[in-house]
DNA sequence: TCTTCACATGACAACGTTGTCCAGGCCCTA
DNA sequence: TAGGGCCTGGACAACGTTGTCATGTGAAGA
């Protein structure tokens, strides 16, 4: 009886009991501890109680790999975003896991660092995990890589910016609108010349929310000289760099809308270190934004809401909902806390 | 030859092809797939090139279910925190996802909500699904239910809160340091009176921090009296409630301790809504501590480090590493900016 | 008493992959 | 040309679970 492990396929991991582990141990057929196990009809008390002994004993826990292989869901989702860290994202990230728990799902989740490559890997890593759905917030702006997966039924839901060259369902803030609103507030408080400071313009939230400032000064029949405008990296120097740019040019604004929350930090750091106080709109909320001096105005979008409806979205698909992708664009909130109200200033 | 899918076990879930499909239609045989697949040795150029195209045109992608089912590692980790929205864990949870990609492995997570039961359910879940390993920040404070996958194998590693009743890796700040560095700032700076607010009690990071409190007021010689301490729930209204209660006491406090960055922003707000500035130092940086009027002086936890330090030892345990479970303490930082410099005041 | 039937139970195949092992073909050398 | 070794390729089992189906049992009904 001495069992000859020698030929084993060598891994093991850590030998954990199987269900014949616990069928021997309390004497009964293999499908009678899953019937136990899933709570399956069909078990007598006195059965599935010596199973249960069985179970407790061996300290047995389903192996979900192996169900998942059988069963075709993995009762999990995928959720890639830009940055784990980004705050912004932190809500969103918690209202997704939220409706994944309420459907019994797990997530799975990851950075993609703004990099498309990076981004695709992480898809890709998802999808052979078989993933049931994704979330993803794009980086890159082609995602015919997915073309394949979606038609194999990974159900799958584009945030806070659109799929690029491939059509998909996307919930997304009213990047346009927000910003036009934001800088004609600016506008309302005697603005004229207004710098944009946003995202790179490889980002669709950046060119809308330049399209949205475009579009306020135009209304208001102000110019829109290039050298108030700057897209790019939201790292810290750069967006420096380019503010203070602004407030040194030979005409200086007198008056920033930045594009996000990144590019709002640094900008409030920067022109709190001037002399004289220029008037600052903010895209997306911050926390502690209120008790700035002068409190922070800035165009909030929901993130929180974003997420939910997103995976709302996923999970109707996942329960076979499939009319065509629908774009579903939330409204932003103006915030008005004091900032925007900064006089202008002319040296 | 028409295929009959009458008896087929009905999920099919999307009809991937499979290696199967892949070996028929490049007409090798299956092993040999599986070699191009995963870029074993042993396959003729030729052979592979016919075996990637039919992979090309099915659209094949391998299921890592299967894979995982056979070889007995899942290359995923698990993280459990207490709330993905919480900009504490941001960093940490980010800083884990690199150590985990570093390593070729996925990253699943939830939030416990603080709450042990959902802590635990989830613990579990992500065992079923045979994670490599666990990075765990503790809810409950009793993990023996661990104790069996722990044994079978699951990699634990705790952070920023040690395990209760068990014996396991954890990684944390010096949060009694920390504090007692904290309040020792305020009363080198006159206070005598001074109030904590902080997590609730059945938290350890609280606890320890409310015994620095006790051990810096004790070396100044100091009275801690119990009208100034108070734990309980983040909740903004809890911590309202607890920060009036002693501004407004016969005996109100000049300086208050804020036992986490939860507790720190609604005593922010408190305080700025009062016509008298009260010394405030917090447990954890913010984003914006710097701008706020006066800056606020917060003793710092690295929460990336944190986060790196555990993910690092986990994997250093799935590597093998047998040693005993240790504990690791970080140093956290004192950053002052001036509100524990205000002086203190008394009607 | 014999059928009928419901119900509890177990044997077995299949999910898609990888490890093992064997077969056949080729080239090289004696 | 025979023998040997190497290389490529494939057949097969196994990972742990669940769906299907067959079997056995006892009770209810005729």
């Amino acid at each position: 009886m001495a069992e000859t492990e020698s030929r084993r396929p060598e891994p093991r991991y850590g030998n954990r009991p199987t269900m014949k582990d616990v069928a021997a141990r309390a004497g009964v057929g293999l499908k009678t501890v899953s019937r136990v196990v899933n709570g399956e009809a069909g078990v007598t008390p006195d059965t599935e109680q010596r199973v249960q002994e069985a179970i407790e004993a061996l300290g047995f826990r389903r192996n979900d790999s192996a169900r998942v292989l059988r069963k075709g869901r993995t009762a999990s989702i995928g959720l890639v975003l830009e940055d784990l860290a980004d705050p912004f994202y932190g809500p969103l990230n918690r209202a997704v896991e939220e409706v994944a728990r309420a459907h019994g799902a797990l997530l799975i989740n990851g950075s993609s660092a703004g990099d498309p490559a990076r981004e695709q890997e992480l898809v890709l890593a998802l999808c052979a995990r078989r993933v049931d759905g994704l979330i993803v917030i794009p980086a890159g702006d082609d995602h015919r890589y997915l073309e394949p997966e979606i038609a194999a039924g990974v159900a799958t839901v584009f945030v806070d910016r659109p799929a690029g060259k491939t059509d998909a369902d996307v919930v997304l803030s009213d990047s346009f609108g927000g910003a036009r609103e934001g800088v004609a507030h600016l506008i309302g408080h005697g603005h004229r010349r207004i710098g944009f400071v946003g995202d790179q313009p490889r980002i669709h939230t950046a060119n809308e929310r330049l399209r949205g400032y475009y579009a306020a000064m135009e209304e208001a029949g102000l110019p829109a000289d290039d050298a108030w405008v700057s897209l790019g990296s939201t790292a810290p120097e750069r967006v420096r760099d380019a503010v203070t740019a602004m407030l040194d040019a030979p005409e200086p604004v007198t008056a920033i809308f930045a594009g996000n929350n990144r590019v709002t930090v640094t900008a409030v750091r920067v022109l709190a270190g001037r002399e004289h106080p220029v008037a600052l709109v903010g895209f997306d909320d911050i926390e502690l934004a209120d008790l700035l001096q002068p409190g922070l105005t800035v165009v909030a979008q929901d993130a929180a809401t974003l997420g939910r409806t997103a995976a709302d979205r996923l999970f109707r698909r996942l329960d076979g909902a499939n009319d065509a992708p629908a774009r579903v664009e939330l409204p932003t909130r103006l915030i008005v806390r004091g900032s925007g109200e900064i006089q202008p200033w002319t040296p």
